[in-house]
DNA sequence: CCTTTTGTTAATGTAAGGTTAAACATAATT
DNA sequence: AATTATGTTTAACCTTACATTAACAAAAGG
């Protein structure tokens, strides 16, 4: 079986260099999907799955961390490479704040940024083995539905999660019964770790247990200064 | 305890400019390691751990990609960050192609930088699974699980061990029956050796041997002047 | 001895975590 | 446009966990 092409999302105002810079990447054995602009852009992302995603920065109605950010709601691990005219500092720290995996200026060299993608494929890649795209989680007598954000009880009805609730719930799974970092989660769901995004998850893990309460052989523990443990007891006997 | 604070290998030939980066990355909260030159700089990472290397691309005797090409022979896996004063198409791919992380310009702004290395640790982050270091002991009928710091008796409930606990009786199992130094456990541990730090360790090997009471095959016992000794009686018949 | 090192317990101060509510922000609905 | 619902952050206050220090007792070793 060979290699399935790695899925590019291009989004792109100016409709030469977009055109251009499309047929380049597609020469290069990438599937490419042009949107002319943020709005479009983020139609095109909902209805596939991408591999990464190209954004200009500077586009009408919509500019391209305004878009990040709307992908990143809906997709926390998808790379994002952002494309600028201007090398303004203010620009790049907002890029990275959002979750940006590089960063290139215009004009760039298209062999700089055939590397860069290439790079970026590589680290996902090897990220991926543990990352393991995992969505259905057994918790105790819970069931985590992590797409949906549906917790259900005893297979009864449902509760909503919200977006941190559920990814923060997902990572705890994820790590279930050992233990899942602080650091981890921040970096991974708040994308910074400092004091207030800290004490934010702190309050997350109040409405988790909240949550979970129903069944009692479920906890979630805390291990001093390091992170937090989602146990369930007699869970193998 | 806090986290352990990251460790960066800078390697950078200008002394002025070298020092200023590494006190502000230390400022930063990362441990910092300088070496003036490439040499000096694969001596050093070959010595210790690193979680990021920076190094200046042009340095006289042994440049950074010919540098990071032997880092990589013996780490694949630590990310690598290139200075370099010029903006040279062939340096960028040479770079890439070493395995680099990401690429800076001379002069940069730090902050960007900083950005930067906390986008490529956050990265890292998720690897950490494979990091596989020795956590688990068993020291007669104790358990430790150093990771989640328990010490289970018989299998039964675990016992919570503060991180110095922890980290001590961790040191200990380690030199299992052998002399484990107070130097070591202080260094190591405290991170400094005087009186007080020796004195918190003797208060700590107190309640270690509390912990440890229910078997009575186990013991610490002391080396006068020397450090201690974690014997286990019968172990080996 | 008598000085240094170690054993042990208790007191203190600081940092991290738990919890609740208010503030803020944003999207959805009217 | 105004209102309501929803999600997230910030603030406040309280509790628990941890590390250090002090104080005093006991061994060790010259």
């Amino acid at each position: 079986m060979e290699e399935q092409n790695k899925k590019i999302l291009l989004v792109e105002d100016d409709p030469n260099f977009g055109t251009v810079l499309k047929d380049y990447l597609m020469m290069n054995d990438y599937d490419v999907v042009h949107a002319k602009n943020g709005m479009e852009g983020f139609e095109k992302f909902k209805k596939d799955d991408y591999d990464l995603c190209i954004l200009d920065v500077m586009m009408p109605y919509k500019d391209g961390f305004t878009l990040a950010k709307e992908i990143r709601e809906k997709n926390t691990d998808v790379p994002i490479i952002f494309l600028t005219a201007k090398a303004m500092k203010e620009d790049v720290l907002k890029g990275y704040k959002v979750g940006a995996d590089d960063y290139l200026n215009k004009p760039f060299d298209s062999e700089v940024l055939l590397m860069k993608i290439k790079a970026i494929m590589q680290r996902k890649a090897t990220d991926s083995v543990a990352d393991s795209k995992q969505f259905e989680f057994k918790i105790g007598r819970f069931d985590l539905n992590s797409k949906l954000r549906f917790l259900k009880f005893d297979g009864g009805e449902p509760t909503k999660l919200s977006p941190k609730e559920n990814e923060l719930l997902r990572l705890l799974a994820l790590h279930e019964n050992d233990l899942m970092p602080r650091e981890l989660a921040l970096t991974k769901i708040w994308r910074d770790d400092n004091y207030f995004t800290s004490r934010s998850m702190d309050v997350y893990i109040a409405k988790l247990r909240k949550y979970l309460k129903p069944d009692p052989k479920v906890e979630i523990l805390n291990i001093h200064g390091e992170g937090f443990r989602l146990v369930i007891n007699g869970g193998e006997s």
